[in-house]
RNA sequence: CGGAGUAUAGCUCAGCCUGGUAGAGCGCUUGCUUCGGGAGCAAGAGGUCGUUGGUUCGAAUCCAGCUACUCCGACCA
């Protein structure tokens, strides 16, 4: 993308309305912009990111064996009340009537449906286990939006819903779901902790948030520090044999959120491994039965030839979220550094002198192989002064430049510079192109 | 939903207390000089001061209603 044709309309104030750093930096570097009080138009660069981030989603879901759909935003009103759940979710759920005054809601979420459809087609244990998932607007009439895209009123959301005969096989598809996310999210740089949560009235072991560790998060969580360098499992595991010693690798040390903090359990670890800390919840994952299958009448015939109602599970990440949560993991007094997997660009090249035939020429070299090469990059072909452009790409974060001006290339030299590093490196510009093409596939 | 605020140029804000017909910086346009860390000079464009009503000879300024937004708290992917 050349920057001359480009639409980023950074800002070098940031809006007094922002609070914490992840919104200052998204309305400073043009990623969003408010429309009404937690809902945001996303910009191009932001967009950009809130793609990449919804690809991992989708990536890693797939390949824990999820399948997605996509369901409406609207639904019907009376498909809640089948669940009990219309009367009882409160003013946070956008009621809506159409022209015919049929009462709609726009979707806080989807269990409703997704067993409405479960229901509609399957019947036999042949078909499970079964998890479809998708990513959707959601909407929740949030008393007090805050914090731009963490806490918006609208927002992006992938969730899960599996489908299982039993618990056992609930349990595993749980277990899917929670390696799914530890590798999803370390695939966005993220360290997330998963921690025990509220599994309401169900009850037992199966409901874990997890957290992101970030200074401005929301609730106060309490942690085994060990979890939080522990890494995630990876691509390669046996998804349908026995995720669970994974699990219990994480579940066995103490984690958990402010509501689930058990000050006994945590002091009883080591001092030196007590982890006291705030963070930001960025998925959820819940087994819960039969809660919505039993009352909406989603039986299954298992091999004894009874009809159960399914057991089933659903898992949220917070799409939209993610993208404020990076941030504010990952920045610095000058602004973004993107994560390269996330990036909106992942090169930039930047024209110190635009009315220079020379680095023009070399400009147009270098942007040209990386696009050739599939490389998401930025060429920085305004005539702006060298300082405005290093501010900006600081500021939107771009994790590695290319930088081409006439002084370097008297001398045969071009700059490679990494955000996250800081790092300058002189070196030819044959070189820097193969540097940011190999560093691509690690 | 309780409490507290704010609303003036694209952004950050001043002006309001003590009414007299709107300003600064940044950004934007044009020109010249600049050009390796958010340049300098010059000339410009841009605002029915959130909205409705009231007081007044006269309202950005005082009063009331409304709307939007923000902050603190309680609640949430």
């Amino acid at each position: 993308m050349r920057l001359t044709r480009y639409f980023l309309p950074a800002l070098k104030e940031a809006p007094a309305d922002a609070q914490i750093i992840s919104h200052q930096l998204m309305l400073r570097a043009g990623m969003i912009r408010q429309e009404a009080a937690g809902i945001y138009a996303w910009l191009p660069l932001g967009f950009r990111v809130l793609k990449k981030v919804e690809k991992i989603v989708r990536e890693e879901m797939d390949r824990a064996g999820a399948v997605e759909l996509l369901m409406p935003t609207l639904q019907l009103a009376d498909l809640w009340r089948e669940s009990g759940r219309y009367d009882a979710y409160g003013p946070e759920m956008l009621r809506i009537k159409d022209r015919h005054e049929r009462e709609l809601l726009y979707g806080p979420t989807n269990e409703e449906m997704i067993t409405e459809i479960f229901r509609a087609y399957v019947k036999s244990y042949k078909d499970l286990p079964l998890n479809l998932y998708h990513q959707q607007w959601k909407f929740r009439d949030e008393r007090r939006p805050r914090f731009g895209v963490m806490r918006g009123r609208e927002f992006l959301m992938k969730d899960a819903y599996s489908f299982d005969i039993d618990e056992v096989n609930a349990r595993k598809a749980y277990n899917r779901m929670f390696v799914a996310y530890l590798n999803l999210f370390a695939r966005m740089g993220l360290k997330a902790v998963p921690m025990r949560a509220d599994t309401g009235p169900i009850g037992g072991d199966l409901s874990h948030e997890f957290i992101v560790l970030a200074e401005t998060g929301e609730s106060q969580v309490f942690c085994h520090s060990d979890l939080v360098e522990m890494g995630a499992p990876g691509p390669d595991v046996d998804w349908y044999g026995d995720l669970q010693l994974h699990v219990d690798k994480r579940t066995s040390l103490y984690a958990a959120t402010e509501e689930m903090h058990d000050a006994a359990a945590f002091d009883a670890l080591p001092e030196e491994k007590k982890l006291s800390a705030r963070g930001i919840e960025v998925g959820h994952i819940f087994y819960f039965g039969t809660k919505y299958s039993a009352p909406m009448n989603a039986m299954v015939t298992g091999p004894d030839g009874k009809q159960v109602p399914a057991q089933m599970g659903s898992y949220g990440v917070g799409v939209s979220r993610l993208v404020g949560a990076i941030i504010e993991a990952s920045h610095d007094e000058k602004g973004v550094i993107w994560p390269a997997a996330v990036a909106p660009f992942e090169v930039a090249v930047v024209s110190l002198r635009a009315d220079d035939a020379d680095v023009t020429a070399a400009c147009e070299t270098a942007y040209g192989q990386l696009i050739k090469a599939g490389v998401d990059a930025l060429y920085d072909d305004t005539p702006e002064r060298p300082g405005a452009k290093f501010s900006t790409m600081e500021l939107i974060g771009v994790p590695e430049l290319i930088v081409i001006g006439p002084k370097g290339l008297k001398t045969g030299v071009v700059e490679l510079r990494n955000r996250k590093a800081g790092t300058t490196e002189e070196m030819s510009l044959e070189a820097a192109i193969n540097r940011c093409l190999a560093g691509r596939k690690a």
